[in-house]
DNA sequence: GAAATTATGATACGTTATATCATCCACAGT
DNA sequence: ACTGTGGATGATATAACGTATCATAATTTC
């Protein structure tokens, strides 16, 4: 796993390629919850940036910097926890599945996974038969993580 | 189909058959959600009853009814709209499978649709895989309705 | 270096949800 | 009837999440 530094400058580079601008506010944003290493909210990450950095940034900002984070696809929004979670796959060259979301309610830990491709697509057969469209497969995931099981056992 | 009052006769006795109280509040908040056949707001809910029956119960109040509704299978709650709806299978003596969710972004409206058993299976196993517990495979998807779709085509 | 574009800040507010403590009400046992 | 008990609801305040609007700063482009 590459470390943190690492994973900025490819970030970076795959904005620039992409004609957009990683400023130092997003990275910072972007550090966050990499550090953390689980899902934040929104103002979460206010308090990690008074904290490491002595800025205070107004919600709007930071909810700006989150919606670039994601337009990039260097984070997802889990609207489930209403939480911001780094992408697992940030570092990668390659395209990927569309993640799947575990979100452990207890201590709000992350887990990506990819799923079979047929899985997907009867689930989207079924929506289909209900008239519907499915806007995004990205499925969030109530769940609880093994360390939590363990400790309430 | 059945109409609003048969399916609250119905409701009403599936609580007392399990030694609860299907209160005239809480009718009054499960026949606001029979009424609009969509998802409602905690809120939403609140209007509702003002405009409707002349109450204001505190908001307090409403997510009480609203958990009562759910611990009873009587709605559902999404979180993924931060909405509640209920269930469409509320006059059915018949056990169910678990309910998945399309969640129009546009309108709101929400269909309720089941998927096959072994999707859910390959899906917990993946879960399971990545070292989580699937608390609930109730699964709440982005859709598109049609009716949505078409307008904005 | 002025104009245009992009990024961020300040302020206020809307929406969803919960914490805490108080009150009401129905019903059981005496 | 009296009272205690548990279930149900209300009142109040506040927390957590998110957005609208307008202003300002920074960067690029010509």
């Amino acid at each position: 796993m590459p470390n943190i530094s690492q994973i900025l400058s490819h970030a970076e580079a795959s904005c620039r390629q992409r004609g957009t601008n990683l400023t130092e506010k997003r990275k910072r944003v972007l550090t966050g919850l990499l550090q953390s290493k689980k899902a934040l909210s929104a103002y979460d990450l206010i308090d990690y940036l008074r904290v490491e950095f002595d800025e205070a940034p107004p919600p709007t900002s930071v909810y700006r910097i989150l919606d670039f984070l994601s337009e990039e696809n260097l984070v997802h929004k889990l609207k489930l926890a209403n939480k911001y979670v780094a992408c697992s796959h940030i570092s990668c060259d390659h395209a990927h599945e569309v993640p799947q979301f575990l979100i452990c309610d207890d201590c709000g830990s992350v887990a990506e996974i990819g799923v079979k491709k047929n899985v997907i697509n009867t689930l989207q057969n079924s929506v289909e038969q209900a008239g519907y469209l499915l806007k995004s497969p990205q499925l969030e995931l109530h769940c609880v993580c093994q360390d939590c099981a363990e400790r309430a056992a």
